[in-house]
DNA sequence: ACACGGAAGTAACGCGCGTTATTAAAGCGC
DNA sequence: GCGCTTTAATAACGCGCGTTACTTCCGTGT
């Protein structure tokens, strides 16, 4: 069978071209330290490489320096919002370091997840992030081992390896903040299942708030709803239907679907957002919050900042330096809107 | 420098311990048709390899096959739901040809799209997907041409590279012909900006479905809106607060976020979906469509799809083959929900 | 006895590049 | 002229693997 593709240009044939070895051009296209190179010859191989449209074959200068440049990034599932943002973050951090980022999706199913793996351990990657669509605990195959791994809104259920959270407590501390500050006293909390990290973080910092501002938390302005749209609805309803002076006049969502279906027991009985009752959300769901009327204001999960910092770490780890700390935790910033 | 990583197995390493050359183990490896290899002999090579946990260097391999095994693909931008979905697609087909997909946003900067451009190429991917978030044409760096490539979702101004598009003449057709079955023959159509192929191709399908149903088009019930959930309220106010007669009882909405303006207004005069006034929206924001209540009939871009035949189309032409077809377009299929 | 043909396996080269050790030339003081 | 240092550049090896051409061994037919 006869290649059809035309020969790439190689080091050698711009070493030809410009009159010199191509140790030489290597020297130059590295900048190597201790290289005398005269600016003429430099400028020769710098041109020969212009015309003849040179370009390195990372795979080969990988090989030969034993270093391959990859970080490879697992996630759970590509389509998603999380996830992307995630990528978005450690793709553009990863750039700066002239690294290119190896994604796979595991989809939930542990034999694909092990196949991504085998294929990044084959292409050499340098490091690993992991990344989960929710905080929570997770168990690596053992082979995760075999390179610096950094788990991303996840947590090693064995406590070994590195991890970045999003600081739930203080999410939620800062959500009900801002409530106390314009001036709701009775805060309603539809929060997620009440077992998960997030549920627990977040209630933590509800009640601290409270108490900060001298109100004593009242268990049952809080509920534990299914976290969907029609969930949140029935919880809201729970909370808006009880008499006049029992009732709250804000609303803490554990997330923006959430947001959106207390929205809708609000308006049914018509009360005006924000003015009778405000709500504030999570997760920040551009989709969501941003087209909701009116506008939600609500927290935004840290993905970008925790891809961009998981690689900071890899790239520490990577060059064979200590970690500083090895749990993370990022604030979750909150979003001003209209709903409040 | 001492380099504090342990050296990784290699095939000699494996030759050694089963008592055989690096060539037989290659052979093995790759299954190498025409060579006779006992079964006693590739049991001990297997056996050598599980015990030494040998793991084939993706790179070297690819220097020494001259193939690299690469897709490049490079999209605007990697955060939101569309390109997820390209990725999704692309990624599990790539998969099965044993291929890695190189993913890159390039932000809309033309700067960080040469540079991601540049680096897929020093890679030596085989072949080139380039996506963008909304249909339109595009005019790709001449470099993209070393290298077979396609476009999804998009086409070359110059017409000359293959693309893959969505069928909105069909998807719009699609929609205004389920809106007639439900018994509907004033029918609103909030369009997107009238100037780009999504809003000239479904307004073209529209009303082909109508005439189809012996329905002359009525121009005036066709807006074109802003594309955002306040410029579709508009919009529909406007068709809304008509005289009953000339009312329209179904709303055919450009995108998700315009169809969520529209469930404003209608609810806001007291109307019910979709009893009084039945809504299909257009590109399936799972976000929205599936969360809005009552959740959106619409129809979705097969961003997946595109993805996985993009690969298709790049795995035959790198691979040598012609293309059947330059142009292809694929179908918007009907979500249904409890809009309609 | 010989040639022969297939089975089983190997030596050796090349892929494109980084890097070390080494050479050749040039400058300098005497 | 001789030794010595700095500058400029190269030959040669290795990274881990695919592949081709070649060798060795053994059974078979005549």
């Amino acid at each position: 069978m006869a290649t059809n593709k035309t020969r790439r240009v190689t080091m050698s044939d711009v070493a030809r071209r410009a009159g010199v070895s191509r140790t030489t051009v290597s020297f130059v296209l590295n900048d190597k330290p201790g290289a005398a190179i005269p600016d003429e010859t430099r400028r020769r191989i710098l041109e020969a490489i212009d015309e003849l449209g040179y370009r390195p074959n990372a795979g080969a200068r990988a090989l030969a320096a034993n270093r391959s440049g990859w970080f490879g990034l697992i996630t759970e599932i590509v389509t998603g919002p999380f996830a992307a943002e995630v990528i978005t973050g450690a793709q553009s951090r990863a750039w700066g370091d002239r690294r290119f980022l190896l994604i796979a999706a595991s989809e939930g199913d542990p034999a694909q997840e092990a196949a991504a793996l085998d294929q990044m351990l084959e292409h050499r990657v340098e490091g690993l992030l992991y990344a989960t669509t929710w905080h929570r605990a997770v168990t690596l195959p053992k082979v995760a081992r075999e390179v610096p791994t950094v788990l991303v809104n996840c947590y090693d259920a064995e406590g070994e390896l590195p991890c970045i959270l999003p600081d739930e407590e203080s999410g939620g501390h800062r959500a009900t903040r801002r409530l106390l500050d314009a001036g709701h006293t009775r805060i309603g909390f539809i929060n997620l299942d009440p077992a998960i990290p997030a549920a627990i973080g977040r209630r933590e910092g509800y009640e601290r708030a409270l108490r900060e501002a001298g109100i004593i938390p009242d268990p049952s302005l809080v509920i534990p709803g299914w976290a969907t749209a029609d969930g949140a609805y029935t919880a809201a309803c729970e909370l808006l239907d009880r008499p006049a002076a029992d009732r709250p006049t804000a609303l803490f969502c554990g997330n923006d679907r959430m947001a959106m279906g207390a929205y809708d027991a609000i308006k049914e009985r018509g009360l005006r957002i924000p003015h009778d009752v405000a709500v504030v959300g999570f997760d920040n769901q551009e989709l969501i919050a941003a087209y909701l009327r009116p506008k939600l204001t609500t927290l935004a999960l840290p993905f970008e900042s925790m891809g961009t910092k998981g690689v900071d770490m890899l790239a520490a780890l990577a060059a064979g330096q200590p970690l500083d700390t090895h749990r993370v935790t990022i604030d979750c910033p909150l979003l001003e809107r209209s709903s409040v």
